[in-house]
DNA sequence: AATTAGCACTCTCGCATCGAGAGTGCTAAA
DNA sequence: TTTAGCACTCTCGATGCGAGAGTGCTAATT
């Protein structure tokens, strides 16, 4: 187990694992103790550091060069050794006040969600938009644009809007179109998918057509991961030191480029719906290659069985993970506020 | 002026641009004639390349290293020298079969185009929504969806769509709302934004203020570069040896994602209304910093004085020139009918 | 007058060598 | 159990050197 290590050896982890985010350098035993003026020799941090490399929690990339903390190690750091730490007042100051000069507009939010995670952070950001657990139709409009072209604005619980264009076969008047929205309405109003679905069908055959269209949307919506993703600070992984290879860099910026890849991130992990719960995936967890030099700090916001999204950042392995673990939870109760006042008097 | 070339010189610029595109190294006089079997002696090509280097054409890394184009011979080249060339017949059927099986959303066509783009150019690519120049009136619609949060829908001519949220001092019904738009429908009808402001304003508070936010939306709507910015294939050019140097890349990588560097550059390059019109830009024309090593590639699409947007490619100034503009100018024409489609029968 | 062969010269790049420095592991003493 | 001492290892930067590629110039050729 995970308790066979002594006091000091603890504590010379944690020292290593500290010096190395900063430094980005393999550190060794004598400037340790310089370092950090330890009151035990830097023969003894040698003596503790075979123990540590036996366990797989540090390594030396050669003979002769100082340790550098594995994956196990930093993991083990996380579990264990690096306490709860919290932003400082003046920062969640900060924060709070960019954040509420934005507008109303759920789509701002979240860019600037997205800018001020990345900022905070220094490295890519992403979050996706808020989307309800369990969808119920609210409220549908049809509104003819141009020629046949005739736009739905379907609105559904917890405030997700979803609109699409549509071509119909023929053209049909604002008319026509308003009086199948509010049949649509009337019937449907407070109604889940599966209950639209059961529903007779009327005969007319566009309102056949719009219903189908709408419960085909409701079940997109229902999916894990839905809506737009809003994405931040992608130049900040390239300033870190680890990536001068460039292959690594651009592995790890195609994984939040390309949607699939990410969206297999973001479902695979399994998100425990406690809001303050932060998920830490270090060096890709064995399953993502991609993510070989890089650790994800993940968040669940939002209402837990209303309305949820997921909020994270992508950095390097050798990544403050106390600041940025805060950050993250911080910034999830926020979104999650914001969540909550959409909600508040459905 | 710049006929002052003798053919053969113009024939060597040609063929160090092309080879240097390919190679990224530099090129000698030897390697010259051997690759290309010229029918001249290096010597020969030699002493052209003095010429070609006192006209600042090319540049030498280094006394004896083979020569590099210069910008001025980039751009000599793409206005002289390159010819037109046209995209073959089956990468067509390949782009607009790939494009035409999107649905009919323009947020999905949008997303499709800047894939499409960057993949067949291998480079970053932007492309910015259609957005009408004349922006007219057509629709409101206001849909209450929690508490006092209201949703406004905003249809404008061109089939641009705003969608806002709005917090409202104290709840109103959604009859009260209806009853509202429908007032503002039959008054606005087809009037631009400056008919509205000198429109006679009814006393009723809540219609005062949801007029003041349609026509600041349509104000905002009226600006050169506005609505939503798509981009794709960011990680492309780190591919690129020239970015090697982790700086290079990371600045022009900021200029995409940030959003004000990404506007200014927009609006002040002049852009003809003429569709077919591919703008060119070599290695940031003295203006951009950021653009040092790199070349953008832009064009207008859309229906000129109606609606247009704009897309491009960034790419380094080591780019297949031919190829890229007539994947541009191929992707514009798309686009455009796609504009020109949404736009019939208004 | 334009082109070409020949040649000396220059500069980079890859490779090997070498010494300094940092760090380790081991052993013996405290 | 901790620590001092020491021999050993390995990287890294500097230095030197030779091969290769390329240039510029001059003189001969067409």
């Amino acid at each position: 187990m995970e308790t066979e290590l002594t006091e000091r050896q603890k504590l010379v982890l944690a020292l290593v694992i500290r010096d190395y985010i900063e430094t980005a350098q393999p550190v060794g035993s004598v400037s340790l103790v310089e370092r950090y003026k330890l009151d035990f020799s830097s023969a003894t941090v040698r003596n503790d550091m075979v123990t540590l490399t036996e366990l797989d929690y540090l390594r030396q990339p050669h003979t002769s060069a100082g340790r550098v903390p594995t994956e196990e190690g930093y993991r083990y750091f996380v579990r264990q050794l690096m306490g709860h730490t919290d932003l400082p007042a003046p920062t969640k100051r900060t924060i709070i006040h960019q954040f509420y000069q934005a507008g109303v507009d759920v789509d701002r939010w979240m860019h600037l969600a997205a800018s001020v995670l990345a900022h905070q952070a220094q490295a890519a950001s992403l979050i996706t938009a808020p989307h309800p657990e369990r969808v119920v139709f609210k409220h549908l409009e049809l509104i003819r644009t141009h020629g046949r072209q005739v736009l739905m604005v379907l609105v559904l619980s917890g405030g997700e809007v979803n609109q699409q264009m549509l071509s119909l076969a023929e053209p049909v008047s604002q008319d026509q179109l308003s009086a199948v929205a509010q049949r649509i309405n009337q019937n449907c109003a407070g109604l889940a998918v599966t209950a639209i679905e059961g529903l007779k069908q009327p005969s007319d055959a566009l309102e056949q057509d719009i219903l189908k269209l709408v419960t085909t949307e409701m079940q997109r919506s229902i999916r894990v991961v839905a809506g737009e993703l809003y994405r931040d600070g992608l130049t900040h992984v390239l300033a870190e030191p680890e990536f001068g290879e460039r292959a690594f860099a651009r592995r790890a910026l195609r994984l939040l480029e390309e949607r699939p890849l990410l969206e297999d991130l973001l479902s695979r992990t399994v998100l425990t719906d406690d809001p303050g719960g932060v998920q830490v995936l270090i060096g890709g967890e064995g399953t993502w290659e991609e993510l070989r030099e890089c650790s994800v700090v993940l968040a669940r916001y939002g209402a837990p069985g209303l309305a949820t999204g997921t909020l994270g950042v992508l950095g390097p392995m050798r990544m403050p993970y106390g600041r940025t673990i805060s950050t993250v939870r911080f910034m999830a109760g926020l979104l999650s506020d914001l969540v909550e006042d959409m909600l508040t008097e459905d």
